[in-house]
DNA sequence: CTCATATACTTTGTATAACAAGGTATGAGT
DNA sequence: ACTCATACCTTGTTATACAAAGTATATGAG
């Protein structure tokens, strides 16, 4: 049972700067990576994904480049721009904040 | 620094079953409740609860009852229904998995 | 050889949520 | 009188996740 969509909003831009924060991915490993990582709790389908990269990237928080293949089609991998780094630590800052002040109500 | 706006997205059903387990509330109160609960972090809007409000009692998860009073305006209370107290927990769940599914990979 | 599947990226259209901004009305304080 | 806090509500905007579809290549099954 996938977590509902509406949950996803929001958590998405936190999730791709983190995972990028260990080296450059393509949108297709991302997908695969979310999904076992998660343990498939987190199914992020491609018409969210490339999107949400395209959002990233003219935010100018990530830059993609094209990595050509013998075998298959050509890649195109995304990594964090300097900017991108402090965005990625401030984000995953509000989303423990978010987290820390619902817990303060769930609890 | 209020959380941005997307990240509420979807915690908000969350929050409202969660709180409303401890007994019914009206919209205003619940507004200050939130706001004074999280120290400010969540800054719940008017125009955000009350059709949140509306759309969890037509989901048959809460029911509202006019409270009359002799000083200031009539107040509507929002109390659980029996599927609404089962919808909580189930929501809380979801949550909670949704935060360990990102904690695994913001760590 | 053909067909299905996995890889890999993309676009269009839809549903919905949070919010800004506004409205209505009452009672208390200055 | 006027402002403020209380208390509820609606309309219009923006943004997001997703379904569904499309393009293209390589690989394996039949």
């Amino acid at each position: 049972m996938p977590i509902d969509r509406e949950l996803m909003k929001g958590s998405l831009d936190v999730l791709l700067l983190a995972l990028l924060e260990n080296g450059p991915m393509y949108g297709y490993q991302i997908v695969k990576e979310v999904r076992s990582r998660s343990e498939g709790l987190l199914d992020l389908k491609e018409g969210t994904l490339y999107p949400a990269l395209h959002r990233l990237e003219k935010a100018g928080w990530i830059e993609g480049f094209w990595q050509a293949r013998a075998d298959g089609a050509d890649r195109r991998y995304y990594r964090l721009t300097a900017r991108g780094v402090a965005a990625a630590q401030q984000k995953r800052a509000e989303w423990r904040q978010l987290v820390a002040a619902m817990e303060g109500i769930l609890r």
